[in-house]
DNA sequence: GTAAATTGCCTAAAAATCTTAGGCAAATAT
DNA sequence: ATATTTGCCTAAGATTTTTAGGCAATTTAC
């Protein structure tokens, strides 16, 4: 019988445009070996199952995401790189919702520290050299950009500023604009301020990081 | 036949304890069935389907945030109040996973504008009146807001912070401060403040906001 | 209190998906 | 040209979703 030539990768990127067409959690073997006009069976020498192909097409979308943030930082910095990175996510999401959705697919541990998720940490953080940020206010900095990119980008996806006004354009672009004020103007800790509670802020930290599906 | 006195509302109820028990897309009418010791068919007249019943889930999870949020608002203002409701939605994805995946489900429109939504968006916006915002600025924040809350709740409950220095909690006090001090320093708008452009940024909203499955 | 109407849970059955086991033929290596 | 590997297949069991129609328990009407 006529092999059509399946493969892990040919499988995962079709899989990858099967979410962007019916959404992440529509995707299923069944429908995918119906693109490749093979019985389903087919599929399970090149992926173990369902959540095997789910997590593939995870880290592509990972992989993907980390790689137009680095084309865009270059060269870059301060809010210019910030508006930059930010731009990623928010377009890579609307021309690939699926892959974005995928992105967000909960990895286990291992998986999820072998993936590309530490490299939109350090992109992240790399922004943060432009603004004088020291540990660990750094780190709780990363932390409010990967969440404030990851739910302003669900939440318009997700239809959550529909038809109002203003536009969410006019929002996005004041947004990064708060959102470079703040960093230019990171206020201290209270506990610092006040300088006299023990248990204060000053705990140097090291491998703290910000991105999706990585620890941050 | 023992009748054991199905309702739609205990079919829900059970649902959203099925769902923070093992996960949200994991709830399904043949677990839900077996649950009350029942054949899968009888739930069908309770609820439409699958969908159907997922939808309920949600729209529970949104009123009990809702509840919570307006308890928690209640005689505070400022950055107390911001912390209020900061503290309702992080907490609840604590002690119910599950339903807060819930109330992230994608709901129809018509759905959608039935929902407590609406009362999220207010409850974000009421916040904002203890700070000097106007016009377009307070929808600006009002989604600014509203991304860092589902945001930074999705990526602490995804375990995208696990296990780094320094603790999550240190951060969250650390980014309310932060957000407090962006709400009550907000940068002027580019445009305002060059005061050239045309299609500058002082078109008078009305009905928009922002919060759960409502339009920001 | 009994008869009639309603309602709740049931059996039955079709369609879809996921997954495993084992087989034959096509590609590749010797 | 033969031997080996590998790719896609058939077959089959398990789950889930959903619809249709039936009988018995409950509620309503007299």
């Amino acid at each position: 019988m006529a092999r059509v030539g399946l493969t892990t990768e040919r499988l995962v990127l079709a899989g990858a445009e099967l979410a962007d067409e019916v959404g992440f959690d529509q995707v299923t073997v069944s429908e995918l070996a119906r693109r490749f006009d093979v019985k389903v069976a087919s599929l399970y020498s090149h992926v173990k199952n369902s959540q095997d192909l789910k997590t593939r097409i995870a880290l592509l979308a990972l992989e993907e995401l980390a790689d137009r943030g680095a084309a865009a930082l270059a060269g870059r910095a301060g809010k210019d790189a910030l508006a930059a990175l930010a731009n990623v996510y928010r377009d890579y999401a609307r021309e690939h919702p699926g892959r974005y959705a995928a992105a967000q697919f909960r990895l286990d541990p291992a998986t999820a520290a072998a993936s590309a998720g530490g490299r939109h940490a350090q992109m992240t953080r790399a922004i943060l050299r432009g603004y004088a940020l020291t540990e660990p206010d750094q780190t709780h900095a990363v932390r409010l950009l990967g969440s404030f990119f990851h739910g302003y980008v669900s939440l318009e996806m997700g239809g959550g500023f529909s038809h109002s006004a203003p536009d969410t354009q006019e929002t996005w672009v004041r947004m990064l604009d708060a959102l470079d004020a703040l960093l230019r103007n990171w206020p201290a800790s209270a506990a610092a301020t006040a300088a006299t509670t023990a248990t204060a802020a000053t705990t140097a930290t090291t491998g703290a990081e910000t991105g999706p599906a990585s620890a941050h």
